[in-house]
DNA sequence: AGCCGTATGTGACTTAGTCACATTTTCGTG
DNA sequence: CACGAAAATGTGACTAAGTCACATACGGCT
């Protein structure tokens, strides 16, 4: 038997033959190059979706002030249930979903989901799995916009989004993005994490210096 | 046949007498009081949640401030996914539920749900369209938090939570939670709008005197 | 009438967001 | 290589929101 996308994944890899190739037979793989729009509001979805690699940027746009907020992102062997949620109700959300690097994706036709959730438990599993998922995530972004301090917040994400090399490639209107404030805040919170001396700055890029107290930081009550 | 919860939900109603034997069969109604907690940090659920009278509030509570903010509220004929999402994948959430008003409710066990959504489709679909609605929910409370003003989020809330009388009977505190707020935020919010002649205050008690005008604000971009 | 718990009020202060610009950096093109 | 445009960043003055530490006020009970 040839290897295909479902082996990457445990939960699926563990189905039994029958349910994998309900699976394989009708799906199809799609791929898409980095900055490219996966959902949008107004536009329908047409099938389920099943991350193989890259990841995708789930945001909110504000409809007034033009604001946004990165609410979570999507990675290899996780689906996106935006898609589902629209697929499966026809909920409208104010949501948008962007590639941040190249994606691999495996598509799902509406029916052959059907059928999988109906006949599979081990995916139905799986779907379910996702979902609670993505409600976690979304709670956890209620709690810090909503109780957390800027500067907290600010740490935490220069420390989740650092490279290997300890440095975020970003500007400060992408970090504002992400939590969902202004640039100019971003700013003054940059330079006075600078002149702590715990991170350094130029054009687009953010070296932390000091991850130790940035550590602290953001776990500080 | 006698009549049954079931008939009450006109999705449930429409489902094929097979499925929906299927749910009553296993299904058992159960009754709280109004200020009982349906569920919280810390305590799995054992089964799936069909409300059928009275509403329950889902909040979320700040880890460290120990304030809280509503998320949402379920209402008869809506499930509480927050139950079935323990329930199927042992997320921890954050949330608390508490039932604002006597409810009563149907509680069907894990595996009869099981049964249910595999078997049938239109119970599928209303499970995942409750998904879909506390997504949406969510993705909605993110948005007035990191968004909205809270002059306009409160005026909106006013008139949500006012009664027939065209009164809400809620402290500051209730309010400031309802908002993700603090108390002395809420409480001169309301005199502003006490002074525009807008509202008029009373110990517990909130009168809307002019809906027309906290309809504008509440509207406002 | 006096008491107690709950609800509300207040001022001073910090943090965050807004607005209207000025300045700097980068990069492609003539 | 200079030039100009676009993108990124800086700044000050101001408003909005949240925090803290209290002071009062009210309602119902004995």
């Amino acid at each position: 038997m040839t290897e295909t996308w479902i082996d990457r994944f445990p939960q699926l890899a563990a189905l039994p033959a029958e349910d994998r190739r309900l699976l394989t037979e009708r799906a199809g793989e799609v791929s898409l190059p980095a900055g490219a729009t996966v959902f949008a509001p107004g536009v329908p979805a047409q099938s389920f979706l099943l991350l193989l690699d890259g990841t995708v940027r789930v945001q909110q746009v504000s409809p007034t002030s033009g604001r946004e907020i990165v609410l979570y992102r999507v990675t290899g062997g996780e689906t996106c249930i935006m898609t589902t949620a629209c697929l499966l109700s026809d909920e409208a959300y104010a949501a948008e979903g962007v590639t941040e690097t190249e994606v691999t994706a495996v598509g799902i036709p509406k029916a052959a989901f059907e059928d999988a959730v109906a006949r599979s438990p081990g995916f139905r599993r799986l779907v379910f799995a996702d979902y609670a998922q993505r409600i976690s995530d979304l709670m956890h972004v209620v709690e810090e916009v909503a109780f957390e301090r800027l500067d907290k917040r600010l740490a935490q994400r220069l420390l989740d989004l650092a490279g290997a090399d300890g440095a975020v490639l970003a500007t400060h209107q992408d970090l504002a993005a992400e939590l969902g404030t202004a640039r100019e805040v971003v700013g003054r919170q940059l330079k006075e994490l600078e002149r702590r001396g715990w991170v350094s700055l130029a054009r687009g890029r953010i070296a932390l210096v000091d991850p130790g107290r940035l550590r602290t930081l953001a776990r500080a009550d």
